[in-house]
RNA sequence: GGAAGUUUAGCUCAGCUGGGAGAGCAUCUGCCUUACAAGCAGAGGGUCAUAGGUUCGAGCCCUAUAACUUCCACCA
């Protein structure tokens, strides 16, 4: 059977079979089991509009290598999936969708627009989860959940409501980010600051006389960068203590075109050092200005309609656009005289994130909830290490945001999404919140009830999921179990969008953190370093990649070369790395069973392990230790190094071939099959180490290895033991290696060809030395090129002329009489000499050292002993050999 | 304006609590050695951004500087 297996590893074919045995199997599912603890991970719900891309991928990567690890270490793993409505990005889509087909969404209505959102969402809302299988996650996809499904849907409104009554949530009249585009206001976080070149337009208005006529020779002139907002202004501002126009206080000014008479007033806002000092007022349009405004209790004009042309407000501008209206009042107080000159200038605009169009601040009445108290907890939180954020300089972001956080504004004017569960009395106009429409007004009487139009910010529901998927607002078993939560991983591009709301809506609702750890990572970005984008082009689609080289090489890429937090690039070089990864697995696993066909390994007696059997197995049993220790800690990326590191290093290029010769050897059949039961035990322990990050090779390799097994992904994880430490075999089989190493280093520096093969004497003095080649003669024989291998105390018998190789407590010859330069070989002993040189002068210096004695650990003194013996005793056998050949 | 991050080999990056600088790719040399040429064996290549400091000892800790990146604020 096992010679079948392919010379190459190929993933295609066996990723998708795997995939549909664990679920067959329902491995992924998880239920309440008190016997068991829990481990939860709630997913970050991807887009229904989404499709997988290079960070959902990073990011469901590290889910589901944490989720399998646990599951391995027998935790009761719920790894909770399910999607996200994203209520504007979904509705943009949907219209984009209809324009195509010549549809407007007002022809559709409220009603024929959902249902067309809602077929969609049937068409490709699970498409995004067909892609995520792709990957490997093991979700328990039973549970999957959407944030618009009957179970969240109960969710928001308990919260809105309760929320309410407690006056955590509100309905005001404030400005506003509005997005003309999407007509619709956005909230603080989703408007995203550009560098645009603009101007500084430099006006003047006429300071009004004492007998009410405006003055022609005094103005007070100030600079814009919206002139157009002029239409709105209700006061010009001055510095309290600004000298230059103090004689102005309590004077007006005439607001020209629109012919106001508008106040002067004085405020600490104004920055004396900027431009003249003087700053125009427009409360409606400036999010500054409305906060003068309500100071100084000005009216507020809104000059502008929603699609962001000019109102009735603005008199002859009406229905212009903003920026046609712009250059027609530029134009116009130019003509007046009032346009003093024009700047170049570069300043920072806020646009949507979502279609970049220029924000326009309005005063709306909308929906806010209210911060102050509500992130107090989520503070407290993040400050005592209730919750641990990953990296922990993440905390410096949260903290800047929760130190300045201004009320949410929640209420959207969109048709997608959870409709806010507030009712209006058609007759006296009385506001009820309440989870369903009530049947009469408490106020007038009146039975009938319009409700609140608009829909709530994606992230109200989205800031409920840890909670809300388990059941929340029943107290359910499953909530109970598995809340709080215990890891959730994200980028840190949504911490204020997302990860501070569900900190506080989980204390808030669920008095109880929602997650006990944040593990963020960043952003994929192509091989440049640019971010990737639809627009540039430089995407890079995670599932061709899978096509090409399979999800393990793909997951091992994301997870490798990277520490938490910081921004990775993706190299195709690095998925080819990851895939010969795959395939030097594979390759081992085939050689191993090959190996083994035909034979039964069975368990050696204690005697029958060999010092070199002993060192892989002492070295497999501290890697275990290492990996775990560094995936308990988050160190994902640094534990499959790890693992990487000892499969390709210690246990291919040594290991394998040390035991070569023993089973090649039918003859002796306790070492033959003490090899291969080392083989095989230290490939199962290694293959499980490696799971969760390359889950489907391991478990194609584990289950042909062990017909009886029936899956890799609940077999238990490796734990570190006292039995299989050993540590003098690990010491000498390193010296062993060493030996190996100057032997090949040797031979290449004279250019011997392979097929050559020499007598190699050992030489030393010291009996445990000799032992220690004796016990390994077979393979060392064979790892450097040995004919034959003699041990010996001395010299005797050794061609005088034969190179040698210097390791600690022996020297090794080689006699290659007809090859040997020995101009040459005393050339290289020379550079030998010269480099133990320079580390007994480091040695020295520092065990020469009075402070370092006293002061530095026993341990290192020790060692720094230790090695000084060492590259003495070396010293001396260089210098030896140097004399014997000159 | 405030804050964070980065600066280590030609390139991209690791380096976990301070104790002899690492990986992958690239380059050079030699090997189709019966698991793997997607491989094996070897080699070259680094003032760890700069300047100070703490320490017996600094890539790692502290201070300053420079360059780049990002986030937040928004001075109209």
């Amino acid at each position: 059977m096992s010679k079948e297996l392919a010379k190459t590893y190929d993933p295609k074919g066996i990723e998708d079979r795997l995939y549909e045995k664990w679920l067959a199997a329902k491995y992924f599912h998880a239920e309440v089991d008190h016997s068991k603890k829990p481990f939860t991970i709630v997913i970050p719900p991807p887009n229904i509009t989404g499709q997988l891309h290079m960070g959902h991928a990073l990011d469901n990567t590290m889910q589901d290598i944490l989720i399998r690890f646990k599951r391995m270490q027998g935790y009761n793993a719920l790894w909770q999936p399910g999607t996200d409505h994203a209520s504007i990005a979904t509705e943009v889509k949907i219209i984009e969708t209809l324009k195509k087909q010549g549809i407007d969404k007002h022809d559709l209505g409220r009603e024929g627009f959902l249902k067309r959102a809602w077929e969609w969402k049937a068409e490709y809302g699970g498409r995004i989860i067909s892609q995520l299988k792709k990957l490997g996650s093991s979700c328990d996809w039973d549970r999957e959940r959407f944030t618009m499904d009957e179970g969240c849907n109960k969710a928001v409104t308990e919260v809105f409501v309760k929320m309410h009554e407690k006056g955590y949530i509100y309905k005001g009249s404030r400005i506003i980010n509005w997005c003309p585009v999407c007509n619709t206001s956005i909230s603080d976080a989703e408007v995203e600051y550009q560098e645009q070149a603009g101007h500084f337009w430099h006006i003047k208005y006429p300071i009004m006389n004492d007998d009410g006529t405006p003055s022609t020779t005094e103005f007070l002139t100030f600079a814009t960068t919206r002139p157009e907002t002029m239409l709105g202004d209700t006061a010009v501002a001055i510095h309290p203590e600004d000298e230059r126009y103090a004689h102005l206080i309590g004077k007006s000014v005439l607001l020209p075109i629109v012919n106001r008479v508008i106040p002067i007033v004085t405020d600490a806002y104004v920055d004396r050092e900027f431009g003249t000092g003087v700053v125009k007022i427009t409360p409606a349009h400036d999010p500054n200005d409305f906060e003068v405004g309500k100071r100084h209790d000005l009216p507020i004009i809104n000059v502008m309609n929603d699609d962001a042309t000019i109102n009735e407000n603005g008199g002859k501008f009406a229905g212009m656009d903003r920026y046609a209206a712009r250059e027609a009042i530029v134009k116009e107080l130019d003509e007046m005289g009032l346009l003093v000159k024009i700047e170049d200038y570069s300043h920072n605009v806020g646009t949507h994130d979502r279609c970049k169009t220029t924000i326009e601040p309005l005063v709306k009445e909308q929906w806010f909830v209210k911060m102050d108290e509500l992130i107090r907890p989520a503070v407290e939180a993040v400050k005592n290490g209730q919750i641990k954020l990953i990296p922990e300089r993440m905390e410096k972001t949260y903290f800047n945001w929760t130190d300045n956080i201004r009320d949410w504004c929640i209420s959207r004017q969109l048709w997608w999404g959870h409709r806010i569960p507030a009712y209006y009395c058609d007759d006296c106009k009385e506001v009820v919140v309440a989870k369903e429409a009530p049947a009469v007004c408490p106020k007038c009487g009146g039975t009938h009830f319009t409700q609140d139009p608009d829909t709530l910010d994606t992230w109200f529901s989205s800031a409920l999921w840890p909670f809300e998927t388990l059941g929340w607002p029943e107290n359910t078993e499953d909530l109970k179990y598995f809340y709080p939560t215990d890891v959730l991983v994200t980028g840190y591009d949504i911490i204020f969008f997302w990860v501070i709301r569900m900190i506080f809506s989980g204390y808030e609702q669920m008095g109880e953190k929602p997650f006990k750890t944040v593990l963020f990572h960043g952003l994929v970005r192509d091989s440049q370093g640019r971010k990737m984008s639809k627009s540039l082009g430089n995407g890079i689609d995670p599932l061709e990649i899978i096509d090409q080289y399979g999800a393990d090489a793909l997951r091992l890429t994301l997870i490798t070369g990277n520490a938490p937090g910081n921004d990775m690039r993706f190299y195709y070089e690095r998925v080819e790395n990851s895939r010969n990864f795959a395939n030097k697995v594979w390759n081992a696993s085939r050689f191993i069973m090959m190996n083994m066909d035909g034979k039964e390994v069975t368990a050696p007696a204690a005697d029958a392990l060999q010092p070199v059997d002993k060192w892989i197995l002492s070295k497999l049993n501290t890697l275990i230790r290492d990996v775990t220790d560094n995936m308990e800690n988050f160190e994902l990326g640094i534990a499959v190094q790890k693992v990487y590191d000892f499969i390709w290093d210690e246990f291919c290029d040594w290991y394998i071939e040390m035991v070569k010769p023993r089973l090649y050897n039918s003859d002796d059949a306790v070492s033959q099959n003490a090899a291969l039961w080392t083989l095989k035990t230290v490939l199962i322990d290694a293959l499980k180490l490696l799971h969760p990050y390359m889950p489907f090779i391991t478990e194609e390799i584990f289950c042909t290895l062990q017909s009886e097994e029936e899956s890799i992904m609940i077999s238990s994880w490796p734990e570190y033991t006292d039995a299989r430490a050993f540590a003098s075999e690990e010491k000498d089989i390193e010296i062993i290696k060493e030996a190996v190493r100057g032997i090949r280093n040797l031979r290449t520096g004279m250019n011997v060809a392979p097929s050559r093969k020499a007598s190699v004497f050992v030489v030393s003095e010291k009996e445990e030395i000799l032992d220690t080649f004796t016990a390994g003669k077979l393979f060392f024989a064979s790892l450097a090129y040995a004919s034959d291998v003699t041990m010996q105390k001395d010299k005797a018998g050794i061609p005088e002329d034969a190179v040698s190789v210097v390791i600690p407590g022996a020297t090794l010859y080689i006699p290659f009489a007809e090859l040997v330069d020995i101009a040459q070989e005393i050339e290289r002993l020379k550079k030998e000499q010269k480099r133990l040189e320079g580390e007994l002068a480091r040695v020295n210096g520092m065990l020469n050292n009075q402070r370092f004695l006293s002061k530095a650990p026993e341990a290192k003194i020790a060692e720094e002993r230790e090695k000084l013996a060492k590259y003495t005793q070396m010293m001396e056998q260089v210098t030896v050999r140097l004399s014997q050949l000159q």
